[in-house]
DNA sequence: ATAAGGAATGTAAGCGGTTACATAATATCG
DNA sequence: CGATATTATGTAACCGCTTACATTCCTTAT
């Protein structure tokens, strides 16, 4: 079986609380008895039990990740963002994907709750529903420990929210379209997420303010969104419906994909014919040619950020309860915007 | 402060040991008392600490996950699926994100160990050197608990391989290729890790046994391979300094998406002038037009049978220690195989 | 009615660490 | 050199939970 303390100590010729100072980097050490401990913890490989050491200490420096699809080219580099910040101010990540579901995301709350980790980073918008009580399981949990919203928000104590300004960087898109003549725009969505309900309204209100009714060119795809082929259909349905458009405003890069696999199918020139417009400026952006346009709604300043932040809150800091970056347009060829 | 299994057992006026009953469904309780108690943890929103379990138990039913990159389409496909299996099987799963640095796998893997897991899953064959001594520290863990391998093998004792026959599969892709008379081939890959290593193995033999020499064919990718634009760039180089092809191997989908591009680029017909094949069937193979050739190395039987293998080493029953699968080449349209 | 067996509950000893406090060893200084 | 401050080490209580074992309370059969 694996050693433990008391072994370590009878082997070294010491109490254990002497190894245990020499583990937790205690001044108060001789260097004669440090080096002695030291050599045998090398010598048997010991790792001391996070468990016992977790409930002498109450906090392992550990933050809990709650993300619903890793396997989601956003959140996966969400995901991947945080646990390379997190490490870098020398704090543990716990990753837990919990799929889309309530019920279960509220389990694996209460199961990373049960490890005592210092906060909690809820990675997506998902995590945000539009009532308040869908919303409870995260104001219980705020009681316990921080937690921290990527790319969401929610107002409550100790809740943190760091985001993208996603419906003004949508409305400045649509703009963009507008501006260039591009009025018979359609919008694909496939996620009403908090930032996907930011999206629309961002959508909704540069149309609406051109006094153009926005109600029937925003079209929810139900169906999984990295299935291009499902979208590209989607999109056939929506023109064999009779809807004109040479424009697509996208809500996922996703999306743009299908858009663009109609393009190709229909033979429709892009941009020429047809402009299309992603959101996340994922890599999906840049495999596909004519290469899409895309948002950057700056998830490495988010990550960055949110680790500030948290790190601040659990230091004792005052920190802000949002933080809010602007979206960037990152101009490729499927739009000919003009400047 | 949060509640203990004391502050319970008073205000339901029981012992500890009939709250830690309930808690663990043990039968000896009376169903009045467990309702009593089973009331005032739903009122107090009551967790047990996990650590403190943890010590009690030794064990909390959890398995340690370490992932490279889980921005990595494959490796995050497969941490989804892993988690999913194992949710099913009544476990829970920590992952870690440990990138590609021998150390920083150490140390992950010792963390991970700390924390008392019932068992550890190495995702992605980037774990295993072909150095012993490299492999040490997986040997060093398996002392302690099972290894599982997904995508990688290495014989050792309580070390359980669950793989692909990625060498025999890519001696038959290129076999395809050499049957449609598309003898002019390249191989293109981007890592050097164990299933990187077979598969090129499995390339090299197909063009030995025809008497090609294949040396000159392989292509050593050293940049990030989600940079499709990159991997184009580095076909174009190849292309520009003479050597001549008709058909491309590829180790991974991005590195196909990059052929595409360059295809693309050049105003290369594919398949008609170029034949491309990507692997690992990622998303990524239906995004553009035409929809890439690739190879399914069985993801998800895998991950199935890692979870049944480990869950049945934990009950004590014996299993094999390697499991192997057999691609399947799924043909979309950038290749143009005889049947 | 009573002994015996079984179910429900309680008591207390770990699990493997941390750390306040006590004590021993060493250094400092008049 | 003795008194005192400082540093090094040990002792033991505690963290919150599980569980073997002890105890109490019912049943049920005799």
């Amino acid at each position: 079986m694996s050693m433990t303390i008391y072994d370590i100590s009878k082997k070294a010729g010491v109490s254990i609380a002497t190894v245990s100072r020499v583990l937790n980097g205690s001044s108060n050490v001789s260097p004669a008895t440090r080096k002695k401990v030291n050599d045998v913890i090398e010598q048997y490989d010991y790792t001391p039990n996070a468990y016992a050491r977790g409930m002498g200490l109450g906090s392992l420096k550990t933050v809990g990740i709650l993300c619903a699809d890793c396997s989601d080219l956003f959140l996966a580099k969400a995901v991947y963002y945080l646990q390379q910040e997190l490490q870098a101010q020398g704090y543990e990540a716990l990753l837990c994907c919990t799929g889309y579901n309530l019920d279960v995301k509220k389990n694996y709350l209460n199961l990373i709750l049960s490890k005592k980790v210092d906060g909690i980073v809820l990675v997506g918008s998902n995590f945000i529903a539009d009532t308040e009580a869908e919303n409870k399981y995260i104001m219980d949990a705020s009681a316990q420990v921080p937690i921290m919203l990527l790319n969401a928000a929610f107002d409550y104590p100790n809740v943190y929210s760091i985001l993208c300004d996603d419906q003004g960087t949508m409305t400045e898109v649509t703009n963009k379209f507008l501006d260039a003549d591009c009025t018979d725009i359609i919008y694909l969505y496939n996620s009403l997420s908090y930032s996907g309900r930011k999206k629309m309204k961002g959508f909704k209100a540069a149309l609406n303010n051109r006094g153009i009714n926005a109600d029937k060119r925003m079209f929810f795809f139900e169906g999984k969104s990295d299935d291009v082929n499902a979208v590209a259909d989607f999109v056939q349905e929506i023109a064999d419906k009779g809807v004109k458009f040479n424009g697509v405003v996208c809500a996922e890069d996703t999306m743009a994909l299908g858009a663009m696999k109609y393009a190709m199918r229909n033979d429709i020139k892009v941009p020429e014919e047809l402009e299309i417009i992603g959101y996340n400026d994922s890599i999906l952006c840049e495999c596909c040619t004519p290469e899409i346009t895309s948002v950057d709604n700056r998830l490495e300043t988010q990550t960055h950020q949110l680790v500030a932040t948290l790190v601040g809150v659990l230091s004792g800091e005052e920190m802000p309860a949002r933080t809010i970056f602007s979206g960037r347009i990152v101009e490729r060829k499927t739009t000919s915007f003009v400047e």
